[in-house]
DNA sequence: ATATAGATGTTTACACTGTAAACATGAGAG
DNA sequence: CTCTCATGTTTACAGTGTAAACATCTATAT
C-alpha cells in the first residue's frame, strides 16, 4: 500500500483501467482528463507524461477495451469446438450480448480514432488488420462460408454481409432504437440462425 | 438586408442551418456553441433564448438532419414505382450512399439523444415512431416481405434483419473500417441483392 | 398614440476543460 | 554518491457551457 509516493509507479496502466471505469460511470460526454487524474490521486497535468494528448489516451483505452472484447469472445469459442456453424453462431450472439451489456464500449470502440489500423488488402476490398475487433469472426466465417462458393474470395462478401448485420443490430440495440421485450438475445439468435440457414439450402 | 438589427429575426432557424455547416466543417468534436453564435453574428449567450442547453440544440439539429435524410430517400423512391423489390433495393442503396457522402450525419443522427422517440409497440418488439429515420423503409419492407410468411408479424423480424445489415454496413463504410476500392456502391448493391434473393427461393 | 410587459439580445461572471511551461522530486546509471 | 532523466506538481491561459443581471426592441392594452 504505497501511500503517498511522489512517483506513482504505474500510472499509465492505472489511467487506462480507471479510465474505463470513468467511462462506464459518466459516459463519453462526462469523461475528462482532470477527473481521471483525480481518480488516480495525481495532479491534472501528470497524464501528459504518459499521453501526448487526450486523443492518445482515448486510443489507449480503445485498444484495451478491444482486447478485453476479443478475449471474451475467443474464450467463449473455445467451449464450442464442434462445427464452424455453431462457432459462428456463438460468436455472433456473444458479440451482441457483450455490447448490450456494456453499451458505452461499443460507442467507444467504433466511434473514436477510425484511422491507425493496419489494413489487409484483398484485391478490391480492404479490411482492417487481424487484431481489429471487427475481424474476430473472419477466420470462422471463412471456414464456414468457403464451401458454398467456387469463387475463392466470394466468402469475404459473405463475411462482410453477416458482420454488417451483427454490427448493425448491435448498434440498434445498444442505442435502444429497437427493443425486444423479454429475452432479447432470443430474437437476436433467431435472426442470425435464419440468416445462416439461407445458405444451407 | 437588415444589417445590424438588435433583434435577429429568426435566430433559432439560422442556428440550426449554420449548425449543420459547422458540424460538417469541424466535425462533432470541434463543434461549440460559441463558434456557432459567432457564425450567426450574435453574442455567445444568445442561443440560450432558443435552446435550454447544448443538448437541446443537438436534438434540433438531429431532427433537421433526419428530416433532410428522409426527404432525400422518399424523393428517390417516387422515381421507382415499379415493384416493392426495386423500391426496397433503391431505398437501401441510397440509405448507404447518402451517409457515405455525409459521414458526420450518420454519427450525429445515431449517436445523440437516443431517447425521446415515440415508440410503436408490437407485442414484444418495440420500434421507434414512424418519423424516425430507422423506419423509413418499414412500409416498403412490409409490402415486400409479407408474402413470404403465413405469420402476420414475422415480416418485422425480416425488416429488422435487413435494416440491421444496411445500418451496419453504413457504419462500417462511414467509419472506413472496411473499404471497397473503385465504386463501393457496386459492392453494397450486390450484397443487398444477394440478401433479397435469399427470400425468393 | 403611448406606456408597459415580454421576448430576445448583451455583458459579466464562474467553474470546468485541455494543454503548455516552469519547477520539484526521487530512482537508477555512472 | 552524484547527476541525470523520467515522472510528478504548480501555475497560467485560452476556450467551453451556463447562469444572472442588464439592455433593447416589439407588440399589446389602454
Amino acid at each position: 500500500m504505497a501511500e503517498k509516493l511522489y512517483h506513482h509507479g504505474d500510472l499509465k496502466k492505472e489511467m487506462i483501467q480507471k479510465g474505463i471505469q470513468l467511462l462506464n460511470k459518466e459516459g463519453y460526454e462526462g469523461f475528462s482528463l482532470r477527473k481521471l487524474a483525480a481518480m488516480c490521486n495525481v495532479s491534472h497535468a501528470a497524464p501528459y507524461r504518459h499521453f501526448e494528448n487526450k486523443q492518445e489516451l482515448y486510443r489507449a483505452i480503445n485498444l484495451e477495451i478491444s482486447t478485453k472484447f476479443r478475449d471474451a469472445l475467443l474464450e467463449d469459442i473455445d467451449r464450442h469446438r464442434d462445427d464452424p456453424r455453431t462457432q459462428l453462431l456463438e460468436l455472433c450472439t456473444h458479440y451482441i450480448s457483450f455490447m448490450v451489456d456494456n453499451p458505452d464500449y461499443f460507442r467507444y470502440i467504433f466511434l473514436t480514432s477510425h484511422d491507425s489500423q493496419i489494413e489487409i488488402s484483398n484485391e478490391d476490398i480492404r479490411l482492417p488488420g487481424d487484431d481489429h475487433p471487427f475481424n474476430i469472426g473472419k477466420n470462422y466465417a471463412k471456414e464456414y462460408f468457403c464451401r458454398f462458393h467456387e469463387n475463392e474470395t466470394a466468402w469475404i462478401l459473405d463475411f462482410i454481409s453477416l458482420w454488417s448485420q451483427i454490427h448493425g443490430l448491435t448498434l440498434l440495440l445498444v442505442n435502444r432504437t429497437i427493443r425486444f421485450q423479454g429475452d432479447h438475445m432470443e430474437y437476436a439468435r433467431r435472426m442470425i440462425e435464419s440468416y445462416l440457414n439461407s445458405f444451407e439450402n
